[in-house]
DNA sequence: ACCTGAACACCGTTCAAGT
DNA sequence: ACCTGAACACCGTTCAAGT
């Protein structure tokens, strides 16, 4: 009845729980085609930023490393797992803050959440990825731990923090697929942000299901559409911190613990 | 150059824009086997519901319609067309407020909100297609529109309603997303969520990578996955909406319009 | 106008075989 | 231990042909 078990084998969660291969991930280059999953794992990351996830495949990936496409199968068990392990690859791009008490939360907020639209729009296909997968592997974490103790310094009552943290980075997840989507398509049809725009806009014009947003765009004329785009960036980040900081202290908890618990201030 | 070009013809860009069936779309179904594109498209959406995006093709789809793999092709130009179709179609069951300005913004910003995350988690495919193709449909315009009308009535100064309405939307967008997967995720393994969450639990524990994590999992014990989700949901859209609230009249404007631009009040 | 069949250029993955 | 080649069961899409 389950439909992952038609192969037989049970359903795979992640590289990083049931990776058969774990154990002799040595790194030593000693190997005839000088293969192990770094080199491998980078090839991939290589391949995915310059044609795109779509077109990415294990033989793609093999030519590339001028080997069969096979011999990727002995360092990795499925292309799923690949694409965990790159996903988890870029997330050790990102340059995290280091633990000063003194800063400012807020602009500890301001600077994680740029890191990771950074990352989507630097690597369109992880937007894709993320989505796909569970995002436990170990940079993941210390990500999602860097991003949990600067929340945490924004001093809201612990059963709210879980609930900021969504707000702040399904946000910046959100946004970063769209702008990440949108360079996708443009660079596809090689134009600028800008051009592209215009050819988008002017196929439109004129259509009624499209009059109401045609007219706030041209509300905000004069500005390029990466312009517009890091204003409303930046105006969500303000939005989401004051929001943030009325829940510090406010009372009321509707949405909090449960009904009949009153154990709130629980370290 | 430019990748997209290498088979001649011009890079698509949405079924909405160059659509070269779409003055043929008549939907009587005096056709030999009785299909248009409303039925082909409400058939990939019972498939897609049913078997997911990944196991979704236009082969399988012709199947279902009793019909060769190519006929699908006389109603529909390639399978990104027939996405983007099914994906403005379930826009469609968005029930979307109706214009009532005595109604409070906030309640109709939650069930809006609570529709999208609903759109998202009964169809999980549609996250996916949401981040790879334009969503410019009829349908999905309709509910732009109403959102956009249910923000102003916030009374934020007119630059930062999309800021606004970015924060609110792309976040739901980011939370439907992983909420989605996790069900698929269970759905593949045959596990309810609360048994899936303990078998990843068990997996992870006394790994010092996770150990934070797991921390932070166990205060909020007696809970089921589904409690926690709904609660973080709640916290996370109260946290929005008191931010909107406190960028109604604060003057700062750090974010808002250019620097020497001072029309800000325009209508 | 609508539908089919064969074909092209791909996929991910398995498996037996090589070194 | 590591890599290859052939094969299986698929893809999306084109194109010439049928009715």
């Amino acid at each position: 009845m389950a439909s992952g078990s038609r192969t037989g084998r049970p359903p795979r969660t992640s590289v990083w729980l049931d990776d058969r291969l774990a154990p002799k991930r040595r790194s030593n280059a000693e190997q005839p085609s000088g293969l192990d999953r770094e080199r491998i794992t980078a090839a991939a990351v290589r391949l995915l930023d310059a044609e795109g996830l779509e077109k990415f495949s294990m033989r793609r990936l093999a030519a590339e490393l001028g080997v069969t496409a096979m011999s990727v199968y002995w360092y990795v068990d499925t292309k799923d797992d690949l694409l965990e392990l790159a996903l988890d690859s870029v997330f050790g791009e990102i340059d995290l803050p280091v633990d000063s008490p003194d800063a400012d939360w807020r602009d500890q907020v301001r600077r994680l959440a740029d890191e990771y639209r950074g990352l989507m729009v630097g690597h369109p296909w992880v937007s894709s990825v993320l989505g796909r997968y569970l995002n436990i592997g170990p940079r993941a974490m210390e990500f999602a731990d860097a991003a949990r103790r600067v929340v945490e310094r924004a001093g809201l009552p612990a059963p709210r923090i879980t609930g900021a943290l969504s707000a702040l980075f399904q946000f910046v997840y959100g946004f970063g697929t769209i702008e990440a989507n949108w360079n996708s398509r443009c660079r596809e049809a090689g134009l600028g942000s800008d051009e592209f725009f215009h050819r988008v806009f002017g196929k439109v014009r004129g259509r009624a299901e499209y009059a109401t947003s045609l007219e706030l765009m041209e509300q905000r004329g004069g500005d390029t559409v990466d312009e517009m785009r890091q204003r409303d960036f930046d105006i969500a980040l303000e939005c989401l911190i004051a929001g943030i900081e009325t829940m510090r202290e406010r009372g009321t908890g509707e949405a909090d613990a449960a009904p009949d618990d009153p154990s709130d201030g629980a370290s």
